[in-house]
Parts: structure tokens; sequence; C-alpha cells
DNA sequence: TTTAAAATATGATAATTGTCATGAATTAAA
DNA sequence: TTTAATTCATGACAATTATCATATTTTAAA
């Protein structure tokens, strides 16, 4: 539980405050004027502090500027909470070196808010206080994805797979986590009509095909090369044992698969509520960017796999492309498709 | 002679103010947008960062995300110089982790100083990660989800929502993370029409409201109460703590995450090629189960509810209802429905 | 209890989109 | 190069579904 002192004269809104902090789980304590929260702040070492400015004895200046030549202090997040308002009155306390400056009144969010985010930019400084970039001693030293990508490089097993290949199969025992290395992969699912949808595109220098760590699973989607892809697998045992180890690692997996998760809902909320148009044109600005080209270059692709990716029958999807090309949006070449009002895509329907 | 990277579209300010900074000895290097500003701090790795919010490409709070999660430039000192002055849009600014935020127009040496403060802060920070801090994390006796929901139990923050009661909104600064102890709870988007999508509902034990752990960001989406609601609630930070310290709830929290994709992307094949008939027959069922009921008893949710987790307008669900009744395959008494044939509705259409 | 507001139900209608059919263009194979 | 196969393109049409309008029922408020 992080702990926070409060410096405030006023009783009322001190004990309202602390109350306040303390219902959101803090551990808080208090000081009635500058002189004494000084020298609190100097016994209990908070994780952080809350202090107004005008107050008896010693003023908030004067707390922050003891607070910041003190060794101890002089990294605690330091936050002024003041019904000064004026804009010198705000640019003297930051100047002063505070973190964040909150007008009274204020609401409770806010001030909380301000808190969690100044815990979490000092937890940043912090994790880099301990983690100095020159710790070389471990060879397998893996602190991030990319050198989780280095190592499937070193130790990973390459595969080719050709335009329309399947890599592996829904309701296949899942075996392997990959790594593109080139190429682009498309993940996707029948529906009991055997009509099929595309559920992600995945690229260059992404990770896929994790299923479950703890439990032994099978792959809930089928996924396939949309054209020539080179992927460097690693087993699912090898895998787990790199994350074990490494817990940083795991933390920026939670945070790809958040972000795929992020992803996806915005896809249902598109396959939801918007026309085709619109759906063919969030497509191909899709492709073209997972194609890793300038916008306006012109992007192969089967017109299948586009449908399958916009959710639409293959005609519809067609017989939109050839809407766009008569209204001067796309440029249509055999297969290949060129954008030429970006911003129109963007912006369709 | 410190490095400054100034990001601002408006060719005359950026010019006057780039000459400003020179006059006053700092090297500097200038950006027209967003994303040329941030391929410009990741390659020339500026001092400090003083950057414009409104802007074409990629707005400010884009930018300041995309260097808070890049190794190198995480603790670059980083300055909002905006003509946003409200203070929702200025706390916004803050929360997201800038160091200070300056409102246009401003004075010349209000921006010296700002920039002076934060490299001098800068400056203390960095020699004190010369000096790493041995700390000791005492051991929490957590090992799985379970575990970690006791703890929910024992030192989380109660809160009480009342049907349709908002929990918190997309765009939010994202503080806590919940566990439900009674009720449901729908996570919904809005559509640029105004049409809403429900993403994902939570039931009793569920964990959600997680967002990044490894930056500070806003909410996705909204999460509201569906029924009188029970949650308790742990703050990001408190949450961090304890999975870097449990490796298990970690990998744990992972497979979570895998199956809220896994259901989703089911929820995006059925959106995208399944008839409202069917898809209203998925969400009676949907709901019946979240609601932890029998399949035949009666559950009580609004027409609007059902219709946004269908993705369908809310008539159209409504007369399938009524088809449906008329079939024999549920019953209607006022707001309430029953399944009668589990059946059909399981293999509707 | 009465009244106002909100939610539900249903009809009419028009727009969208999937399906089937067929021909043209492109690609792959011989 | 020629031929067969595949993919693309477009017309015709029917089914589905969103929208608007309005009546009815249910809920919440007075």
């Amino acid at each position: 539980m992080k702990h926070i002192l409060l410096i405030e004269d006023d009783v009322i809104l001190r004990e309202n405050t602390a109350e306040l902090l303390e219902l959101s789980n803090y551990k808080v304590s208090t000081a009635p004027n500058g002189k004494i929260g000084l020298s609190t702040a100097l016994k209990i070492q908070p994780d952080i502090i809350v202090c107004d400015i005008m107050m008896p004895e010693l003023d908030g200046y004067g707390v922050l500027q003891g607070l910041s030549t003190t060794e101890n202090t002089k990294h605690t997040p330091f936050i002024f909470l003041s019904a000064k308002t004026e804009r010198k009155d705000v640019r003297k306390g930051m100047d002063l070196g505070a973190d964040d400056y909150i007008t009274k009144p204020f609401e409770e969010d806010e001030l909380i808010s301000a808190i969690e985010s100044r815990l979490a930019k000092a937890a940043i400084l912090k994790d880099n206080r301990e983690n100095p970039a020159t710790e070389v001693e471990d060879d397998l030293a893996i602190r991030n994805l990319n050198d989780l990508k280095n190592f499937f490089d070193d130790n990973g097993k390459t595969f080719t797979f050709k335009q329309g290949d399947i890599i592996y199969r829904e309701g296949e025992h899942s075996n392997y986590i990959y790594l593109i290395e080139k190429g682009l992969v498309k993940c996707h699912k029948l529906d009991t009509h055997g009509k099929d949808l595309t559920t992600a595109l995945h690229k260059e220098d992404d990770l896929f095909g994790y299923t479950s760590f703890t439990e032994n699973t099978t792959y809930k989607e089928t996924a396939a090369a949309i054209k020539e892809s080179v992927l460097i697998g690693i087993s699912k045992h090898e895998f787990m044992d790199i994350i074990s180890s490494n817990h940083k690692v795991t933390l920026d997996l939670i945070q790809l698969l958040n972000d795929d998760l992020v992803n996806v809902k915005d896809q249902l909320l598109e396959m939801a509520y918007s026309s085709v148009r619109r759906r063919t044109a969030t497509t191909i600005l899709k492709f073209a960017d997972k194609l890793g080209n300038k916008p306006t270059d012109f992007i192969r692709i089967s017109r299948n796999d586009l449908a399958s990716v916009a959710g639409v029958a293959t005609e519809s999807l067609i017989r939109t492309l050839s809407r766009f090309k008569d209204q001067g949006i796309i440029e249509i070449e055999g297969r290949n498709i060129k954008v030429l009002d970006l911003q129109q895509l963007k912006n369709m329907e």
C-alpha cells in the first residue's frame, strides 16, 4: 500500500481529503503545517507528498525546497494543492520543481488521478534505476520484447510458407509460438455455414500463436500465410521457460494481448454497425498498413482476403471497390489496388 | 549545450519559439507535427521535449504516449505547450505523465523557467539512477487468481453501482481494476453515429478494467452496471505491485486475457455473418448464462441492453423476440423473458 | 392512486446487402 | 503460345434489416 503525506492547515479539508485517500486505499499521514510536514516527510519517507502552499510556520514552497535538498526525499513525487489559482502562482510552484499543481476546489478524481499518475511515473524512473542498462552479465538476459525477438532469431526454428499455406488449423494441438520475420499472416475462423472471417492480421515482427500457457490446449483459429512468409517458431515449452524467468517480458506480453483485445473490439464495433462501404475502406487501409507500404503504393491482395477481413460477401466487396474506382478514390489495375484519396477512405460514410 | 525538441504545427510560433530558445543558448530541433516529432525524438534523443497538443497526423497526447513506451525516451522531460486551457485539458495532459503544462499565449520567461526547472529535476533523477536503492518486497502470499480475489476482498475499496450507473468512461484515466462481487457489468463502445455495442459482459467473480500495466493510459471503453452491482476496486498501481511479485498470477492473468480474446473473436464471427435471429438467440443464452440462472428461469433485461450485445437495432431485436414468442421458443411476461425451447435457441438458423 | 415518462410492440417503407447467374479478365498449367 | 482454371466484375433479384411512425404497456414519480 502506497504511503501519502498530506500537508494542509485547514482542518476540515485535511480530514476530508485524508478520508478520501484512505477510501482509495492509500496509507495516509497528515501534517497541519509546513514545518511539521517537512519533518514528518523526512521521518516516514512517504511515496508521495500532497501539499498546500499557504500555511503557517513554513509555506509549501519552503517544504518543497527543503525536500529537494535532502538526499532521501529529493525524488519523492510532490503535488501542490492550492487555492492560489493565478497563472504566476502555478508557474512559481512548478518552477520550484513540483510534479503537479492542483487548484482548489478540486474533484476527487482529479486528485486521485494526479497521484496515480505521479506514482506511475516514479515507478518508471525507479524501474530504470534498478535495471541499469549496463548490466551485461547474462547472455540470456531477456528484458523486453526486443530481446525476446532476438532470442527467437537465435534459438528458433525457421519455417517458410508460400502464399495460401496453412500454418496451423483450428483445433490442432498448439505447440509453437511464431514470430514473423517476413510476410503477412491472417488468423481466421469459419462460421457454421463455412464462411470465413479474418480475426487478426499479423505482419513482420509480430508475435502470434499463443494460446494458453497454463494448460494444454488447442488453437482456436486457423492461421494462413497471405503472402510468402518466413516465420520463426519456438516451442511453447521453451517459450514458457523464458517468460517464467523474465517477468518484464510477461508484462510486455500482457500488453500485447491487451492491444490485440482492443483491436478486435474495435473491429467488432465496426462489424456491428458500419456499412459495407466503410468496412471496405477500413480494410483497404488496414492492408496498406500491414503491407508496410506508403498508403499510396499499389497493394496486391485477393478480393477474397479483403472480403474475409471486412466480413462481407466477396461480390459485395468487389462491387464496392468498383464504386470507389468510379469515384476516383482508388485505382484498380488488374489485381492491384492503389489508394488515390486517402482522406476520403479514412472518413468514409 | 542542452538539446531541445520543439514540436509545434504553427510555423510562425514554431520559428519564433525556436529562435527564442536558441538565443537562450539551447540547441533546438523542431518538428511540424506529432508523427515527425515522435520519430525525431527517437532519433536525436533530446534532453527535453516541448510539444503542442492539437496537431495534424498525431496529436501531443499520442507523442507523449509513444515516448513513454520507448525505453530510451521514457524519462525524457516532456512539457505540453497548448492553447487548450481548460482545467480538464490540463488534467488530461498531466495525467498522461507530462512534466509540465504551459498554456498559450505564454511569456518567454515562463517557457524558459519551465525548461530549466525540468532539466534540473531530470539531472537529480539521473544522478540518483547511479545510486540504486535496494528494496525488499515483502512476500505477499498470492499464488493464483483465487488468492488475488481474496486480496481484493481484504484490501480493495468497495463500490456500489445502481442499474445504469457508469463505472468508468472511455477516455478517462484508468486508475482502478475491478472485481465483481455481485451483479453484472457491460463494457461498451460508441461508434461514430452514436450507436453502442457491448463488447464484454462481466459477471460475479470476473476481473475487468485492466488496460495497460506498463504505460499510463486511458480506458478504451465505457463500463456500466446492467443491474445493481457491488465491485471491489484496487488501484492499478497496487495491482501492478502484486503481479510484479507474483509471476504465477501474471500467467493466470494472461490466460484470462486470452480467454477474453477468444470470446470476443467468436462474437466477431457471429457479428459478421449471422442473422438477427441467430444473434438474438445467442444473446438471450449469453444473458441467461451471465445472470447465473438455470437457462429456463425468467431473465429480466432491457431490450436495449440485449440489442447492444447483439449488435442490432432495438426494434429489430424486439421484433425477433416477438417472432420467438409466436413460435413458442420463449415466453414474454412484461419485461421478463423465459426460455421454453433451449435446443431451438442453441441451433437457431 | 394518478400522471408523466420511458420502454415495448408493431406496421410501413426504403435502403442495404447477400445470392445466383453469367461474362470478362487474369493467372497458372500444359 | 494455347488452354483450362481461377478470379474478378456486374446485372438481376430477393431477403434482411434499419428507420420512422405510432400505439400500447410498463415503470417511475408526484
